[in-house]
DNA sequence: CGGTGTGAAAGTTTTCACAGCG
DNA sequence: CGCTGTGAAAACTTTCACACCG
């Protein structure tokens, strides 16, 4: 779809020796985000201040975010929406599907199965499991309810790379450990503990009561402004 | 419960005058957290080292943190637990109880209706709302379903200061909208949209989506470690 | 012009290291 | 002795400012 492109911009050509700080990361999903729904309402380039104040960021924090992965601008003009959106997808890994499962069919459980973001973000969840045997051999939302003891063997057959925990807390770190013995090599966890994770697997921690928290201090305190972009959490 | 203190500790006492980091905030909730946790399994005191090693921070990360809002430790001993919970939740607020209202009464939000973590950190959801005819006046989960128009007669008379957006992203900025009018001061929002609000208004988004993002570029990128505590979100 | 990409400066957060205390 | 609290140094992130491009 691209032709005339001024440098780089080509997939690969990533210069991303350096690592990259994980705020840049969180900053670049909100991009992503913002981009996919102004070109869904047609807008065909924008500039890194528009960008950023849609966001709330700065027009050279925009750039300079960009600037770690490559060079996707047109001097004048900004840039395409089409084409910065094929190119975080590269760097984010969301060109490509992933396979996740799911652990935990509560009530929260439930509904993240029937939430359609993930989908529409390249992400599918294949399998849900639960510890509980009335709720195993169940259909929840198209997905039979499978128990843990098949964890290995469905991460292995669909090439499974990511995990979700939503089980009590008392339960998140066996299910870690479960999900890390299966080969999975990313975890999001919904339960509120910290979970203690091989280095080599990647974590975030989503606690919904800790958001609140949040709130309550910044709220409490008068603080200027809490949060900017979408960070990421846990050990 | 607490008596020989030794320098401050008595809430009120917070040198709060700067400005406090928003990444130290979102530290202090997993300390609290943790210490929560280490209290109910019986231990009295913690060491910054070992409260640390527990969450992935160094010692003196924790001290400095800590040290934001004043001096709460026993040299030689470390801290009690008892009484660094106490002040922890006089900083983050949630030694009072806060009424909050739900927008939304999907899938996901009747989920969060039901979790128990928020009572837990003293959060009651007082009311849930929904633009849906055919929803409004159904009872969920012991909660009668109001109508959008009552949004500001609700927050007035349950002194409600907190609302959660978990309605479709085309719906959440004017849902945003209607809860400023109503005077709510702080906002968890789990639609995936950055939302314009007002500077007074405070707000964490979570966009659940994005949690997955981070964690296949982390993983595709082979990044040493992403993330280490539980941030924040959205504009 | 309007806008990118990027060094260099400014500002912020983390780590170090050590005096002081019980 | 073990551990806190805290200045000072190091590391990191953001903002500035400007050369350069179409």
């Amino acid at each position: 779809m691209a032709e005339s492109r001024p440098q780089s911009l080509h997939p690969g050509d990533q210069p991303s020796d350096a690592s990259v700080p994980k705020v840049v990361v969180s900053r670049l999903s909100l991009y992503l985000r913002e981009l996919q729904r102004l070109e869904a309402a047609g807008q065909q380039t924008i500039s890194s201040g528009q960008l950023g104040t849609l966001l709330g960021f700065s027009d050279a924090q925009v750039r300079k975010d960009l600037g770690f992965f490559g060079q996707f601008g047109y001097p004048g003009v900004g840039y395409r929406c089409d084409e910065l959106i094929r190119a975080m997808r590269d760097i984010l890994g969301t060109n490509q599907s992933w396979n996740v499962v799911m652990v935990g069919v509560g009530n929260l459980g439930q509904a993240l199965l029937g939430y359609r973001g993930f989908g529409r973000q390249n992400f599918t969840i294949v399998a849900a499991f639960d510890a509980d045997p009335a709720k195993v051999g169940q259909m929840v939302r198209g997905l039979m309810v499978q128990p843990l003891e098949q964890l290995s063997e469905t991460v292995r057959e669909q090439h499974v790379r990511l995990g979700m925990i939503v089980v009590p807390a008392e339960r998140a770190q066996e299910v870690a450990d479960r999900l890390v013995a299966a080969g999975v090599e990313g975890i999001v966890n919904f339960a509120p503990v910290t979970l203690n994770l091989p280095p080599h697997v990647q974590n975030v921690g989503v606690d919904l009561a800790i958001e609140l928290e949040q709130l309550s201090f910044a709220v409490t305190s008068k603080l200027v402004k809490l949060a900017e972009p979408s960070p990421s959490p846990a050990e």
